[in-house]
DNA sequence: CATGAATGAGGTTTCATTCAT
DNA sequence: AATGAATGAAACCTCATTCAT
């Protein structure tokens, strides 16, 4: 899995099963011993690493968010981000097809409605106006954030952005 | 071209030729008449594309950025997301896909730097401290928003993302 | 289809489709032109041979045998038997496999019922006090001498037993 | 056997030893510490079983048919077929197909030719004018009516056949 | 006696590309 | 300008068989 997930990542989803066989070391055959084929593989590790990726959202999982759990939070993403970087690749390549899309979809409609809740009664607590339109803004500033880093690290920097991003949300 | 886009931006490069002689009522075979490979067919579309969306960057040319152009250039960003969501899923597809990548770097290479300097000019005369991080900043918070907006305009809204963009740009 | 009918009932329906290939002197992509799969060969060559096979049951089409109609058929039977032993070797292949069965399923009820109607009604005509039963011995005496013919044709005559057939059901 | 004998006659010959293994309820590798191949199975099932329908023919084995056991052995055999359907079922499987014909080939050379001097003979005693044309038909209206009752016993009445049969040899 | 991980040859199918017409 | 028959390489996948345990 994570042969496949490092070669998914930089060659795409069309890599051949033979390349992935003859870089974890087995033979093709034994890959269909543990996978029905080669979109149940990608859909295990999608769903490994992106239930791993999500794992640390309201750790405490009491549905609330305090100031310092936001910010622990934000700064969770980048550390993630920065550490798993095939990862995130891997969910935007299928994120971005529309057919691979529904792939994620079942796992994510779990995970989002949560995570919205919690960010929304968050910007409500610090008084936004409109806190739906600021947890929406916020995600796609990290989905941009993240991306950014994931697919140009030499440009962007992580730490710069988490701190300019830790500005325009806190107050 | 146009039916080749709509196809690569919903099904991924992989789709076959096959698939895109027929939805363009054409042959395989005259397809090949007009491109030398499935690649410089992609390649001819992503660069018309591109250049058509970056075409609207600094229209006059001057290589400096105005308040006004600055809202204006923002405005002309998300009017033309939501009338090339196609284009665009094209571009996130290509752009994140590492390999694929080369494909438009040429290209980018050669916009991209003229763009930073235009913005960073711009942030050090509204006497931002670091304008550098600022750009940074404005590129990965826009490029969250496209994405968002092109693959969940469901969820994802135009209009109100833009509003608190140039709020957070402006001042 | 020559070569694969050929091929399919000396070797049996799991014959690869490169030998079926190489026999006819196309590629195997061709084939792919023209047949959706392996098995969309077969049923075609199925079909195409076994409509072949029973045109020429009650060639007039009236639904009645006449006695001279009724021999004529039975020598009918044994001529095709004779000319076409690759495309009956091929049909008891398939009928034989209870899964493969169904692919004539479809063709074979829409023709057997008609075709046992004639056959009653003309052993009732001869005033034999059980049509029904001489109907099914009929064909199974049919079958037997057929698949005999085709798989042993140095053992079993195909004349001596046309010749005691008619014997056994005329008077 | 018992596993693989219905698999083999329902889903054919080419049925992968995974399933039989499955069905029968140990592991592929049990398989193999008692059958040397695939094809070594097939073998003795098909001989067991074989040796097992044929062994009530000519019972005392005097090499002498009586009225009275010609008539025992079309009984015999009409039980026996209804018994053993998958069995029969494989036989004509094997049989049908060219190439797998020559398993039984040894087994079969065995037996036919003790078997068609008896039944020659016997047919010689009834005072028929060409006893082997009529050993002939009877073995092949036989295999007829066994076929047709193995393959479509909703159509076809063993009893009714097995009566039709008696008629036609027995005067 | 029993397992199941492991293999590799070979099967079906796909598809970018060519080319005669 | 246009077709579509044709190819061949390579993709996915299957499966009989082996073997360490």
């Amino acid at each position: 899995m994570q042969a496949s997930l490092e070669l998914f990542a930089s060659k795409g989803i069309q890599i051949p099963i033979s390349q992935i066989a003859e870089k974890s070391g087995v033979s093709k055959g034994l890959l269909y011993n543990y996978f029905d084929s080669k979109l149940d593989l990608l859909k295990e590790i999608l769903l490994t690493k992106v239930t791993e990726i999500f794992s640390f959202f309201d750790p405490n999982n009491d549905g609330v968010l305090t100031r310092d759990e936001f910010i622990y939070f934000i700064d969770e993403i980048f550390r993630t981000t920065v550490n798993n970087i095939d990862s995130w690749r891997l969910y935007f390549i299928i994120v971005v097809q529309k057919e691979a899309h529904e792939i994620l979809n079942k796992e994510l409609e779990k995970l989002m409605p949560a995570f919205m809740r919690i960010l929304i009664n968050y910007f409500k607590t610090e008084g936004r106006k409109d806190p739906e339109a600021e947890a929406m803004f916020l995600i796609s500033t990290l989905d941009g954030a993240i991306m950014d880093i994931v697919l140009n690290p030499e440009y962007f920097n992580a730490d710069k952005l988490k701190k300019r991003i830790i500005e325009t949300f806190i107050n």
